[in-house]
DNA sequence: AAAAATCTGTCAAAACTATTGACAAACTAT
DNA sequence: ATAGTTTGTCAATAGTTTTGACAGATTTTT
């Protein structure tokens, strides 16, 4: 009886959990991002230790746990561990970001089991590009020798608002022809496994709350700083997305009416005015009016300047390269102390390329939200920089999907 | 063996009810705001026509629901609707402003059965405010000839954060003396009811969320406009609080670094420059300077102007009261536009003194939001007066006690 | 080194919870 | 009137969770 819904070769199934508290089980042990023992369980739970054990042994003939090992003893016997195995599945995980591919296979658990990126023009349009995904995706499946059934979720990180119950793009700005794109239907063929669509931002607050330095802090705020500008919101636990899918969409706040015109068509939008290219731009101009050698060298050789240029003129003391490095990151901590008046966060993770510049950026945006904010909401504020880098959108997509698939739809 | 947990007379149980189905049936109708039959519970809550007949029979012996009259026929048998009867109990719900003492006494359902209200400063400090509060509610519960022991919840909304574990003032910027005063243990004495302590605004924004025009809407925003500034957000369908209990304390946002002197001691401060004060200091300023005979004509009669009268002013026409009423709607419609990047809400609402000040406020805050925000995000996105007006405090402090006490620990 | 205490994991019996299906009551529409 | 619906209840059935007992494993105490 119970035999027949035992794994055997039957990829995939969704749900992958059989009840609620198989899916509180499950979501736990990935919550905690390392082996748990029952007693642990039982506890986090408030169920009794004989029910955990036996939806343990059922997860365990499903495939979906392993035991691993013996806990340090706590004056008794020691408890066994229990995580996620490798061969309970694979995961997908997907992060497209305006200049980029990148696709890793993760494991159910949330290890990168391998990884692919190479760089893309999102504005190719969503064919090209998820026939590209589809490639890199089967490359590394056959890589890894496994079957593409064993994928048992996929995630996507897209960067546009995406409307959660269709799984699509609502009017993204810089993605023309992704409007209300299919993208979940697009994996239909090869792959019998759900897709989960979010905004890049978002996936990658995911990430970081789950692996990164936001690992169990209720309220975080994330901001990405590259090309463009956003936030991911976790609020109370959870990721909060907003009515259509673009909560946290902060590139677009206007912090100078007389500013420089943006690619939303608006002027002075935080984006414009901090981005990466703002930064470049910037200092292209400093450089050409000859105010920095430095930058001037640089720009001679290469013929253009990259954010980590500026950076790296920056952390060598070229004093222009410094006040563009600071510029941005006083305009970002503008906006941010706004936000830590509205969201009251408990952290504020800051992640992207441009976060990597040097050490001044960061320290303007906290002298900036420090000096701005009240001194309540700033008392135990601490400002730091992302902890999974370039794999926060890998890991936020692999949770995304990890926590689609194990939840019980009820 | 039922007979014995039966109300008969032991005022008052914490928690009313006995299990998890029983605080989703209550917690259902209570949300409904209007009697419920079996069925549409049956439906929404997804358990058996018979879970539910027999789970309403049990709160029905338990007091806490009554059969009142028959629904129109869907086709078939009239069902029989439940309320909560007012010989439920009541809830006591309490508003302190600034300025002011609002208590009432509602029916656990939410009905306003009797009021009081009266001016006060909230500067005396917790003992002889918490002292008011206590005899005006002592008065209503012997005019209404019940008993202190059929107080069944209470709620307080203070104008400060609250932390919410202890249900104490977090270092309230307008509130001396209150900070972590136990509000709670105030009540201890007279009345066995549990305490529900929280940001008056946030309160604010339950009620409206209950029973207002945001009635079923999952992600709002309600903005007080008084003395003070302050907003209250409702995510994913629940009060979002933040880490110290002040989210959505937008008063002190920056909105102009060579503004004046806040309360707060900072400059430039959105309070400082669009709340109630500031609409009459700016008033006053053109009346003196002769811009305005119609507003240097009030002021000569009463020695003083309020926002009400600037408000009135600019509705009879006066060019210079409108100015004034349009500044601030415009100060504040820029903030609001920030908030709507961030928090992407399907509506706001516009409540506290100051927003009854005239059409041209609301006009104006409408076309700040909607020139600076993405147009996603304000693509239908109603800004709309409070409905609950003077209500909504005192609402949101019965609906944040009712569902206190409904709720099933676990 | 033995005994006591403590923690872990499993099992069967008991307690509890929820659903099913039957039925009578109440209503609409033809 | 009669057929078709919906409602509310009941008893039987099915399912879920806890309880309490027990054995295994490990530390602490004597």
């Amino acid at each position: 009886m119970t035999e027949e819904r035992t794994r055997a070769g039957t990829y995939p199934r969704y749900p992958l959990v059989e009840n609620r508290t198989q899916a509180r089980i499950m979501a736990l042990v990935h919550a905690e991002a390392r082996p748990s023992s029952r007693g642990q369980i039982t506890e986090a739970l408030d169920v009794s230790r004989s029910k955990v054990s036996g939806e343990v042994s059922r997860l365990m003939e499903l495939g979906l746990l392993a035991e691993e090992g013996l806990a340090e003893s706590d004056g008794g016997r020691r408890s066994t561990l229990l995580s996620i195995p490798r061969s309970a599945g694979l995961i997908a995980a997907i992060d497209l970001g305006a200049t980029s591919i990148d696709v890793a296979l993760t494991t159910l658990g949330g290890e990168i089991v391998a990884r692919k990126g190479e760089p893309a023009d999102i504005k190719d349009g969503p064919k090209p590009i998820l026939r590209r995904v589809k490639e890199m995706l089967g490359e590394l499946v056959e890589e890894q020798g496994t079957h593409p059934d064993e994928v048992l979720g996929i995630g996507v990180g897209v960067p546009g608002p995406v409307e959660q119950a269709a799984g699509v793009l609502r009017s993204p700005p810089i993605m023309p022809g992704w409007d209300r794109f299919p993208i979940r239907s697009a994996f239909a063929g090869e792959y019998a496994a759900p897709v989960f669509v979010d905004n890049d931002v978002n996936v990658m607050a995911l990430g970081e709350h789950w692996g990164g330095v936001g690992r169990g802090v209720d309220n975080l705020l994330f901001i990405k700083v590259g090309t463009g500008i956003g936030g991911g919101i976790i609020a109370d636990g959870r990721l909060y997305r907003g009515t259509q899918g673009c909560a946290g969409d902060i590139g677009h706040i206007c912090v100078d009416p007389n500013g420089p015109v943006c690619t939303c068509g608006n002027l002075g939008c935080l984006e414009a005015m901090a981005g990466a290219p703002a930064i470049v731009l910037e200092a292209e101009r400093r450089a050409r009016e000859g105010r920095s050698p430095v930058l001037a060298e640089i720009l001679e050789e290469k013929g253009e300047l990259t954010a980590v240029d500026v950076g790296r003129a920056a952390g060598l003391g070229d004093y222009e390269a410094l006040q563009v490095v600071r510029r941005s990151g006083r305009l970002i901590g503008q906006v941010l102390a706004t936000l830590v008046s509205v969201l009251n966060p408990s952290l504020i993770v800051i992640g992207g390329g441009v976060s990597q510049i040097g050490h001044s950026f960061l320290a303007e945006i906290r002298s900036a939200v420090y000096r701005r904010s009240l001194p309540l909401a700033t008392r135990n504020l601490p400002i730091v920089l992302s902890e999974l880098e370039n794999d926060a959108g890998i890991v936020g997509a692999s949770v995304l999907a990890a926590e689609g698939v194990l939840t019980v739809p009820s």
